[in-house]
DNA sequence: CTCCTCTGAGAAACCGTTTTCTCGTGCAGA
DNA sequence: TCTGCACGAGAAAACGGTTTCTCAGAGGAG
């Protein structure tokens, strides 16, 4: 059936149910006035012949096009491509698209793609990063549709999504005191994040104390690094909370190398839950999930809201992480599924 | 400046360059007769104004949207990613923007996605997967736009682009001949993929014989596996060509705690160039990149032909792949970045 | 029986461009 | 001097829908 695709216009529609074009539109649109016997032979004609609305033309007298655009500059995609996911799902049953525009760290690339979606008269859009203390290349704070920031930094009086890294952390190192950690430690990337600095306050919050922080860079390299220092100076904590999953991941492997037993003699926390590499990790980690998606899919509704006009309170918002347990700490740890984990119970 | 953004209508350029909006349209498009001077007239208005014209409009009548649509169920963007990066570079400047659709592998999204892209008059379609040999969720056979399948199997008569294993993988087969490896072995994934048998038939056919090939699963953990299991049966080879990079990663792992040196007893070569864990590997692994970015930019430019009427001939298109040198061959390698590693000399 | 209101449906304007026609003018050729 | 043509520019028709306006007729109240 219906092969043709977009060929066939309304007034197709309206001539075999022999109304008015005006009717027809009204009739599928369930708006205006007219007996409900019109109305269904209108709608049984636009399935028979595969009617589908021309978006341009709707949106040209609508001055919606139901399509936003996602700016980021996350070309590796680890942050931003659950946050489209989230975006998507949001969207999609709406019947808005999604642009995707990667603008490396390049400014003038970034104004070709936002003039290149302004033309294209998207309804709002959605920017993203890979740090949530840093801003996108691009200006975006008098644009003439509405702008949602996720997990990145936006202008003034904006609005803005990132992941509580604080709440997170903190169910980390409860989870590890739950389980009988006393001399917990911290591995995790340079000072100059706000994440990084986040992570350490709630870690210091949880064990009530100053603890032990290692700053250094986001690679399994430095969690190999971290390692041979801690037991170089005979520190040797029970447990090690990492700032992200490389880190943990070259920490278990340091430890392992050691003879140290994971999660025997030491549990190990990541942060990220990326499944690339928490994952794949002898044993798979037990990781600080961000929920980006969900991030995605509250950037989306949001700013569909905000292009319906709707009041939508500026200002940022954290979303909560949650603890994916798997096999790096041991304790109740009992099932291990290979993807996702365990979620912690909550409480 | 222009702070309105898409307030300005042409009428507005054509007023105040004294000029009607037909002959505004003429000037800013380079096309009709007029004065020299007149069409500067308007185009200095324009600029004054920051104009900028409606996209929905023009496209409305111009029959073209200057938007394609990428369609993948390559979730987790590992292939995806580098394609759309591509795609978008070949196709920004020619003002065209991409609506990114993940459609798992539910053929009901996958409907929705189309229908929503087809109801917005995509200008065409990319199909796009995570593997080579199998076909998205969703027909897209006879659609009213041009489609151009990259790195997913395309229908009968289409244009499809992939990349070249067999030759990537007897680069890499003669870049440990040319290192003097003598006993050569092939781990890889299961057998059932198209790329796997492709591969294998490329490092059989350049160690001139059947070779020992072990085949499983595309992870770490069968690296491991494979490594014991060779090592069991005495089967001592000076050089491993690995499936892929996670495949790659778990054997060079497992050889390190065996106490074989990488790359002084055994050579490792991986296979798609993953940042991530070739990158990461200890040491870093000399791999085959699939040259993702360039099929996107190639699948880009060719659907904007298919979209401008232009002739382009169906089939599927090899595009070559890049061996990577790292230091997980030692030989050569002198220097090695972190990123990128140095690109093998073709000769 | 008349007047008013309410209902169903169509005519026409509109969205912001592009494109095709049409038309007046000036200049060259006869 | 008259004709024809090229040229510059504007009027108007598209594009494919939505929305506002208008209107004829039915039915109820007085």
């Amino acid at each position: 059936m219906s092969a043709g695709g977009g060929r066939v216009r309304i007034y197709d529609v309206a001539s075999r149910a022999g109304v008015s074009v005006a009717t027809a539109s009204k009739a599928l649109n369930d708006t205006g006035r007219m007996t409900e016997d019109t109305r269904q032979r209108v709608k049984a004609a636009a399935t028979e012949l595969g009617f589908r609305p021309n978006a341009m033309a709707r949106g040209l007298i609508q001055k919606r096009s139901f399509t936003i655009g996602l700016l980021t500059n996350d070309t590796y995609g680890r942050f931003t491509l659950p946050v489209m996911a989230g975006i998507s799902e949001a969207l999609v049953d709406q019947g808005v698209s999604v642009f995707l525009c990667g603008i490396e760290d390049d400014p003038a690339l970034g104004r070709v793609h936002l003039d290149a979606m302004l033309d294209k008269q998207v309804d709002g859009i959605i920017a993203s990063g890979k740090r949530i203390d840093r801003r996108l290349p691009v200006d975006l704070s008098n644009l003439p549709v509405p702008v949602v920031y996720a997990f990145t930094e936006g202008h003034e009086g904006s609005v803005t999504l990132v992941s509580d890294d604080f709440q997170g952390s903190a169910e980390a190192v409860e989870h590890l005191i739950a389980l009988g950690c006393k001399r917990i430690v911290h591995v995790t990337g340079p000072e100059t994040f706000a994440s990084v600095k986040e992570r350490t306050k709630a870690y210091r919050a949880g064990i009530g104390g100053d603890g032990v922080v290692l700053y250094g860079a986001w690679s399994e390299h430095w969690g190999h690094e971290a390692v041979a220092q801690l037991w170089q100076q005979g520190e040797t904590p029970d447990a090690i909370f990492c700032g992200n999953d490389q880190i943990a991941r070259g920490v278990v492997d340091a430890l392992r190398e050691r003879g140290v037993k994971v999660p025997a003699d030491v549990s190990v926390v990541g942060f990220d839950n990326w499944e690339i590499v928490a994952g794949q990790t002898r044993p798979p980690l037990t990781s600080v999930d961000m929920n980006l998606k969900a991030l995605g899919r509250e950037a989306g509704r949001l700013v569909l809201e905000l292009a319906e006009g709707k009041p939508v309170e500026p200002g940022v918002r954290k979303l909560p992480c949650q603890l994916v347990i798997r096999e790096s700490c041991g304790g109740n740890a009992a099932v291990t599924e290979s993807r996702g984990g365990v979620v912690a119970a909550v409480d």
